[in-house]
RNA sequence: GCCCUCGUAGCUCAGUGGAUAGAGCGCCGGCCUCCGGAGCCGGGUGCGCAGGUUCGAGUCCUGCCGAGGGCGCCA
């Protein structure tokens, strides 16, 4: 099934060549119509006609027939076009039969990395890794519907200088005391007592520094603790993930240490290249359009004076490598705003080693940072960062306090898988539905409302469609058939269905969640309009009883899919 | 100091160069005794400021003000 703007755009397309071709019909949803065709207005100015004159033509030229209704020029020259109530029937019936709801797959899918998440060894998951793992996580799932091969990498910090300090710090706890500290979350008790004892102790820092090397040149015992500390780490990620319900599994880490055994390439390509520049005893690369504070050129520092690599060299080798190896002709990073020069550049310095194939492409998903009500950085009470572990069992915890509250009947056991899904889906719709570019405020009050743009709203509607299947005595994928289009409300939720693929397209488009939170809100919104003045099981006939139960299970369908690539569960009773 | 991002209603946010800038929450006043109230209708002197480009600017450009971030050996 085609866009249903790209349909019209096509048609219009033929009349608009006739004037000038390639002139762009501008095909917008309009408020007066279905759809509106802007491109006359500029197309008119360019080839010296009256706007109106030039629609009216155009309008009357372009087959639209057995799409449209009406067809009608209005104010200085905009084309209103409205849909035919037997398209639209049609259009409704034939998505009832699609089990992908209109989208189809893409027409020129790549194997696409997608960089996310990325917490540290030995260090606690904060707010700060939230938005990175939902928005990546979401990203992920609509890609993969889409057809692409998508590889998730979770670049986790597991290697570098303060090894040193963490497996020094190990060996004083000892062993065991240490797994069990690490075993049960407490990790950033573990890092600071390091970093204490680092920051305090000098024959601590000289044991440190000795460890480092150690590592660094494989020594076997050094590498145990080493992999000791990671796998604590990865399994305390694994039961964050596991509450977060995203898709991250130890199979997509791909951690700094990965890389580590590749960056004496990637100098050796960027020398080769003549790119690599000794300043200040450090090897750099200096990306074209990058100055500092004195307008001199800004320095990748890849190679650092003590001959140790920066961090921008594991970010180019993992360029070469996902290119390279992998394959990737995209690469989204799903990292925090702060980042973003940094990324550029290496961007641009992969570009100019030739690491990047012509065609091959690197976005910064970048994002804003998570605020408190006080529009301060999201802080506790207490003035610490926030565990993402408890923020996530905080949030299932009020969620089961809203759900018991509407329902006091119902008993605590049968409540937790929806209380999960309600309270993670709370925080996952909260954050998704921001534009990812600025920051959001964090609000437990307002995400968890079933009022409103939340995702308990969303979670409600579809829960209320299914108890309308129940009552009925039906399932959701019984009913079938050509729906009734008749009533205002009908025809708003029958458009509002058909615009799922537009919706999954425009979020692919600006890797933004966001529009399909939008989406499904109006969505829910058009139903919720529907519902109240359209009687289902009481409909007058048979005939607009089975239309309207169409209707419910496809916005049923669509809500639940939708709110699955946003990687949140919707139950069927809540 | 330079660079980047962001300033839209009381609050939280939408707004791919197009018509009278929209939602949600909150507030006020009505309505609905209907399939689980996720109700329905009405109520608003809002695009930080000043220029510019354009037939048309919240959207593009310049300057200013304000907030946040970045600016060489941390990631």
């Amino acid at each position: 099934m085609p866009l249903m703007r790209g349909l019209l755009e096509a048609r219009l397309q033929a009349a608009f060549d006739r004037v000038e071709p390639g002139a762009d019909p501008q095909v917008r949803p309009s408020e007066r119509a279905d759809f509106q065709a802007n491109g006359a207005l500029s197309l008119a100015r360019r080839v010296g006609r009256d706007p109106r004159q030039l629609a009216a033509e155009i309008a009357a030229d372009a087959s639209l027939e057995d799409i449209c209704s009406a067809v009608e020029v209005s104010g200085p020259g905009f084309i209103n076009l409205t849909l035919a109530e037997s398209f639209v029937v049609g259009e409704l019936a034939a998505l009832a039969d699609d089990a992908r709801l209109g989208v189809e797959p893409s027409a020129d899918p790549c194997t696409v990395v997608v960089d996310y998440s990325g917490p540290n060894v030995a260090k606690e998951m904060h707010v700060g890794h939230l938005r990175s793992t939902i928005i990546g996580d979401s990203l992920c799932r609509v890609l993969d519907f889409l057809g692409y091969d998508v590889v998730r990498e979770n670049h986790i910090g597991d290697w570098g200088t303060p090894f040193g300090m963490l497996i020094e710090h190990l060996v004083d706890v000892g062993e065991k005391e240490a797994v069990h500290e690490l075993s049960v979350g407490d990790l950033d008790m573990f890092y600071r007592q390091a970093r204490s004892s680092f920051d305090g102790d000098e024959a601590f820092r000289e044991r440190a520094r000795r460890r480092v090397v150690l590592l660094q040149s494989g020594d076997e015992d050094t590498l145990r603790l080493w992999r000791l500390l990671v796998a604590q780490s990865v399994g305390y990620f694994d039961e964050v993930y596991g509450k977060l319900g995203v898709l991250l599994t130890d199979d997509d880490i791909v951690g700094e240490s990965f890389y580590n055994p590749l960056l004496p390439a990637v100098v050796t390509d960027l020398a080769a290249e003549g790119l690599l520049v000794e300043s200040e005893g450090a090897l750099c690369v200096f990306p074209e359009g990058f100055t500092n504070r004195h307008g001199q050129p800004l320095p990748l520092i890849v190679q650092k004076s003590d001959e140790g690599f920066g961090y921008a060299a594991t970010d180019l080798a993992a360029i070469r490598d996902r290119v390279g190896r992998i394959g990737a002709r995209l690469i989204l990073y799903v990292v925090g705003a702060p980042q973003a020069q940094h990324l550029e550049m290496c961007f641009a310095a992969a570009r100019v080693a030739g690491w990047m194939a012509p065609d091959a492409r690197a976005v910064h998903v970048s994002f804003g940072s998570v605020l408190g009500t006080d529009r301060k950085m999201f802080r506790s009470r207490t003035g610490e960062t926030v565990k993402l572990a408890d923020l996530l069992d905080e949030a299932v915890q009020r969620a089961d306090a809203a759900l018991a509250g509407r329902d006091p009947g119902s008993d605590a056991a049968g409540r937790a898988e929806v209380a999960h899904a309600v309270g993670v889906g709370a925080v996952k719709y909260a954050d998704l539905s921001t534009d990812r570019g600025r920051d959001y405020v964090f609000d437990w009050d307002r995400m968890l409302a079933f009022e409103g743009d939340t995702g308990p709203y969303l979670q409600y509607a579809h829960a209320r469609i299914h108890s309308i299947f129940r009552r009925a005595g039906e399932g959701l994928e019984e009913v079938r058939g050509r729906p009734v289009v008749g009533d205002k409300a009908e025809r708003a939720l029958a458009l509002a269905l058909l615009g799922y693929a537009e919706a999954v397209d425009d979020t692919v488009h600006t890797w933004s969640p966001s529009r399909l939170c939008g989406y499904l809100f109006a969505l829910a919104t058009a139903f919720t309009t529907f519902y109240e003045t359209c009687p289902v099981l009481q409909a007058a006939d048979p005939d607009t009883r089975r239309s309207r139960m169409l209707l419910c299970a496809l916005t049923a369908r669509v809500l639940e899919h939708g709110l699955g690539l946003l990687g949140i569960t919707a139950p069927e009773q809540m």
